[in-house]
DNA sequence: TAACATAACTACAACGTTTGCGTGTTGATA
DNA sequence: TATCAACACGCAAACGTTGTAGTTATGTTA
């Protein structure tokens, strides 16, 4: 295997020191200007470039930030990719992906993977399996060994670190007081079950904004997806399948509220097909703007969450932790920023 | 900052020397049981854990590969992405991800940062711009290091390196033929500027299949779309406009191929708009098999590309290329593997 | 009892950097 | 002609590992 560049070469051929060699190519006012262009000169022609691995192990930092998510093949989480990407490039950081697959044991074995000093600091968003087996110990292992770890979208109170997540209460609150507002008058919600933390708020969100107009909730019309294997092809048959349960017993509902976009796209599949004209029947909004809301017909309005911004935030965070440890800082107490949402009307409301 | 536990901790507190406590860790035969025992006892209850970053320099090759893409936020990609990571971490590697946002010198900065020892080989899709300029010095000089590379999906015929590609020829023939075979008479082409590879083997599938079946190309039917910026959501009014005009020129289309499946939906969305009954007055098929096919009304007939295989695959050939070249084995002649395509039909088509 | 085998370690170099400190050579000063 | 800066550079340690080559004791054999 062909050797790359090093200093010890530049040395040798150049009959110096290494040490010489080092300081030249950095300018040092110890290294006469004469010695200083020979060795930059030799370094050029035969192309030497630092080893990023021998600097890591010397500054104990490796300027790479990993980041855990359940998902990739899924738009939210590909915007916050894209978002930490950015923020991180701009600050010199490269990326290293870890794929859970929703499983806890993937997502483990992922952490301990990059926790060998590969990266400086993790992010992520919580497999569902860790939400349902509420076993946590590896984020408060990994925080024990003092690498930072700032969660996104799917957090939990219990981990005392950084978090960045979205008003989803408020968000889903103003979803469905815009569907009242725009007439809809008996409301269903398309939701996951409880141990899915965006799933519970948004629900809760949806209660609050009908309590605000005095609708007193109807639990028929509140359905609790069984979102495993959701994304996998077949199992949309059975969320097809409660949705027109759900329009059979009541067909006079006029206005539905999902808690993301594949929910909200199956729903207006199934009600055209019954019949319902989108959104003079039957009014929609889902959540997460992504491809779908952009191509559906009609087009979704939908509760666009900022992706981006919260990859681009978290990566902010993190990357604070991280000086604040190398530099031995105090440390600061823990926050987590909210990010605003904002609705984006389109055709599926009038 | 808190240090993690190191060799020689474990080695001072237990009062033997750092190559003990390494060959202890290790069973080495040369150590007593008794000193194995205490030492990984030890280190247990310390939670010693190796130092990726000293192992990967001292083995020169840090189990990390990279994979650079133009864009994250494309349904295709992120399965690519996924097999790459599925196989990677099967063979104990990790998986660091760069964008390029379709700009060249993103790519070659990208390129740049990893390229300083912080992976063992490249997989590589290379940005739109990158394919205009033709410049791909920033690939042969990687090359000349001896970092493998491997190229998948737009790949260009200039490099020296292992590819994965989909018969892109192939696949948009079937498509067309079957469209022909299905009653269209009169077929309209969705494509990209010739630059961009797979919009040109695209192309040249959808003229052989016409040409089988004795159709003369009618070169108003061939719409050669800017795709600059496409992505950008403002930007798809321009496509709008076009496939708009062009039924209006051409009301008799009856079948219509596009390149992806981004094409296709906008095509189907504007033929609705029109009038055109889908899939009686007008067929449909995209290429690449997304979020959007599945659930676009009616769903969409597509070519499915199985990313996650090219991924796979690409991932395969380049850890061989990794272990071929740390354990100079003979060098293989390149190769380029063809992930065959085939044709999912839905409710775009009769 | 001298010679030697064996078990159980330890020392050291190497991977590629960086950096504080030491050192040898100049030329100028007293 | 000693003395002393200033200059230009080399040395060595450190980051955490691993593996080869010693180095001790102890026990065995002739």
């Amino acid at each position: 295997m062909k050797k790359r560049t090093t200093l010890k070469q530049l040395a040798r051929e150049l009959d110096v020191s290494i040490s010489t060699v080092s300081k030249a190519l950095k300018n040092s006012p110890e290294i006469s200007q004469d010695t200083i262009d020979r060795v930059k000169a030799f370094a050029k022609l035969l192309n030497y470039r630092p080893n990023n691995i021998a600097l890591s192990l010397k500054n104990r930092k490796t300027k790479t930030i990993g980041i855990i998510i359940p998902d990739i093949v899924h738009h939210f989480f590909t915007k916050v990719i894209k978002g930490v990407e950015k923020y991180a490039n701009s600050k010199g950081y490269n990326v290293i992906v870890g794929l859970s697959n929703e499983s806890f044991s993937n997502e483990v074995i992922n952490m301990e993977m990059l926790a060998d000093g590969s990266i400086d600091g993790f992010i992520i968003s919580m497999a569902r399996e860790t939400m349902q087996l509420q076993d946590y110990q590896h984020y408060t292992e990994t925080l024990n060994e003092e690498i930072p770890l700032v969660m996104f979208d799917r957090v939990v109170a219990e981990i005392p670190c950084d978090k960045v997540t979205v008003d989803d209460t408020k968000g889903a609150e103003i979803a469905v007081d815009t569907l009242i507002n725009k007439g809809a008058t008996k409301i269903a919600i398309l939701t996951t079950k409880d141990y899915v933390s965006v799933g519970r708020l948004r629900t809760k969100g949806y209660l609050e904004a009908l309590k605000k107009h005095g609708i007193n909730p109807i639990p028929d019309l509140i359905l609790k997806i069984d979102d495993e294997l959701l994304y996998e092809d077949d199992h949309l048959d059975v969320l097809e399948k409660q949705v027109r349960e759900l329009l059979l017993i009541h067909p006079d509902v006029n206005g539905i509220f999902a808690v993301n976009e594949l929910y909200a796209v199956v729903a207006m599949k199934v009600a055209k097909e019954m019949g319902y004209e989108i959104p003079n029947d039957l009014q929609v909004i889902g959540f997460t703007d992504g491809m779908l809301s952009k191509h559906a017909t009609p087009t979704l309005s939908t509760v666009s969450q900022h992706g981006e911004s919260m990859g681009a935030k978290a990566a902010e965070l993190l990357i604070q932790r991280i000086d604040e440890r190398v530099n031995d800082l105090p440390k600061e107490p823990t926050k987590t920023v909210i990010i605003s949402t904002n609705l984006i009307q389109r055709g599926s409301t009038k």
